[in-house]
DNA sequence: TCCTACGATGGACTTCGTCCAAGTCAAGAA
DNA sequence: TTCTTGACTTGGACGAAGTCCATCGTAGGA
């Protein structure tokens, strides 16, 4: 991760203690915590550091393209630290776990032209949903 | 959507005018409204209906599989009656506007066996991002 | 070392949704 | 038709997730 600190730092960023745990929490692959997580744990590293504060630099994380939302599972957005690398997800309808996961053929191009009713289309959010082998 | 009232009716519900106004409001294709719209909606006929038994009754609806759930514009979840045929969603970064759409392919079996961690795969949620005419 | 604009703080506030006790009423029984 | 009863509705309290803002603190350039 100290690949984004050196990518953020490049693009201006401060460097404050705060958004240097907020983006080490955020590592990894197949992690998708909520805002409240990322600040459970970053309190372990920092423990004054405010909701306010992860909530900012999630924010800012998301709109640097660093950072992806993701809002399928439960009510919490969750927040994927692998935007670098196009995936999918899959979900466990029993405990939530989520995996990312790289589906191939193309998935816009299933799309007619007919079905598309004028529109641009850019991009494409799949969500597979199962049991997985500890739930099963 | 007197076909949803009388689905209903024959599988025991009890039909109140609190239910029958909710059902109504919800009918038509490409009809994505949240809770609260649909509360708003159904006031205008209804004006003493409340928030509570417009949540119970889209719950309902929901478990009984006549509505989907659909999460992918904003924060408030939005109700789908277009429960009955499988499809897609097409929504419009600018407006938000959400359409019904029917991709060809097989978007489960795009997913290789060695992406799936031992999952039991049973549905696929696809949602397409781009912007409508009206907004381009 | 000093300055200052950017960032952090925490508490109030909003939105979305759930829960509950009490009152109401749909629909079957008589 | 009236009665009865349990399912349904109500509104207000509550809770979770997220936003806003005035104030304070500090990273990093001069």
């Amino acid at each position: 991760m100290s690949d984004l600190l050196r990518r953020l730092r490049g693009r201006g960023w401060r460097m404050t203690s705060q958004r240097r745990v907020v983006a080490e929490v955020l590592d990894g692959d197949h992690v998708h915590l909520t805002a409240d997580e990322v600040h459970q744990r970053a309190a372990a590293r920092l423990p004054e550091i405010s909701r306010a504060t992860v909530y900012n630099t999630l924010g800012e994380l998301v709109a640097l393209g660093e950072v992806l939302e993701v809002s399928t599972v439960g009510r919490a957005k969750r927040y994927d630290p692998n935007a670098r690398t196009l995936h999918q997800h899959l979900v466990c309808s029993g405990c939530g776990m989520v995996r990312d996961v790289h589906p191939v053929g193309d998935a816009i191009g299933d799309l007619p032209e007919e079905e598309r009713f004028g529109f641009t289309v850019g991009s494409v959010e799949i969500t597979y949903r199962g049991v997985c082998p500890g739930c099963a």
